[in-house]
DNA sequence: GCAGTGATGAC
RNA sequence: AUUGUCAUCACUGC
């Protein structure tokens, strides 16, 4: 019912520059065409008006990506791929309009990228959480993560084609498949992809999902394996599949790590209150390594989880 | 509420 | 020289 285009807004001076300045506040290194943010800055509203010709006529290509290999926190490394400053913009802008479509539509249990919506809160959604726990991880997932499936939920969401056409070009320059991680709209099309899998997934029970890493809570230990079944299922259509080392089926009382904090589920007959208080008191210790007056702000949520989950935090 | 700087956490 | 989204805290300006 809408008249005016989304591509419209996307293209509107203020939202291209609101992305610009995000770009810019955010650090703003150059992609592959080595341009930078002070390098664009001088003569932004030219560059703008360029970037908005060649999408109106057709003629919009994306820069080359530069990829920077990241050192992880457990050793490994992970490839970003960063976009040129301008297409940066462009895709920020794009995400900027999507986000009021498209994040209605996406499933409660999903808590990643959203706003309003954050680890804590992730985490206290699993309050009261009793049975068996299916603690999975999707493996490589950005980097492998089909085009075909994610256009498809575009195509039934949303219904400005510009815009879709816009993204298919990006989905194109990320390659064959996967998303950029570092283009502002990436993490915004990660949970629209996943969207099937959040709807198949909470049949099971209360999923809660952050990124490519979720807990669905179950019944009983059939009801944990059917779910990771539907998993393995719906992923498969999309290219995807569940990390071996890092997809584990919990018993109640059993301790496991999600969203860096470590949870205990309730048994369904509450019995194990005991082990539980004991899990609390380890973990807690375990977070106060931290800098300075953080420390404060860390136990100050350690206690509030504490106190709000089932399990520990 | 909107900008700027610095930081922490999740992915 | 490290990108991105979201959340949170501190400080500065309107």
């Amino acid at each position: 019912m809408t008249r005016s285009s989304l591509i419209d807004s996307a293209l509107s001076r203020s939202a291209l520059r609101r992305a610009f300045t995000r770009a810019r506040a955010n650090g703003g290194a150059a992609g592959g065409d080595g341009i930078t943010a002070a390098a664009m800055t001088r003569g932004l509203e030219t560059a703008l008006d360029a970037l908005v010709r060649e999408v109106r006529r057709g003629r919009y290509q994306p820069g080359p990506l530069r990829a920077v290999p990241i050192p992880k926190r457990d050793g490994s490394t992970r490839v970003l791929r960063i976009p040129c400053l301008r297409d940066r913009v462009l895709q920020g802008a794009v995400a900027s309009v999507l986000v009021p479509v498209l994040d209605p539509l996406m499933h409660p249990g999903s808590f990643a990228y959203r706003p309003g919506r954050s680890v804590p809160l992730a985490l206290r959604s699993l309050r009261r959480g009793q049975g068996w726990a299916l603690d999975a991880d999707i493996r490589s997932f950005f980097d492998e993560i089909g085009h075909h499936p994610l256009r498809r939920v575009l195509k039934q969401k949303v219904s400005c084609l510009e815009t879709r056409q816009l993204i298919g070009i990006w989905l194109g320059s990320f390659g064959r498949r996967g998303l950029a991680q570092g283009s502002p709209i990436s993490p915004l099309l990660a949970n629209t992809a996943l969207g099937p899998l959040d709807s198949a997934l909470s049949k099971h029970g209360r999923l809660v999902r952050y990124a490519d890493d979720f807990v669905v809570v179950c019944a009983d230990k059939a009801g944990a394996r059917e779910a990771r079944r539907t998993a393995e299922q719906t992923l498969r259509f999309a290219g995807l599949r569940l990390h071996p080392d890092k997809t584990r089926i919990v018993p109640p009382g059993m301790s496991f790590t999600f969203l860096g904090t470590e949870l205990v589920l309730h048994s369904r007959d509450r019995r194990p209150q005991k082990q539980l208080k004991n899990k609390m008191k380890l973990s807690l210790r375990r977070e106060t390594i931290s800098p300075g007056e953080h420390i404060e702000r860390v136990l100050r949520e350690g206690w509030k989880n504490m106190l709000n989950l089932t399990g520990r935090s």
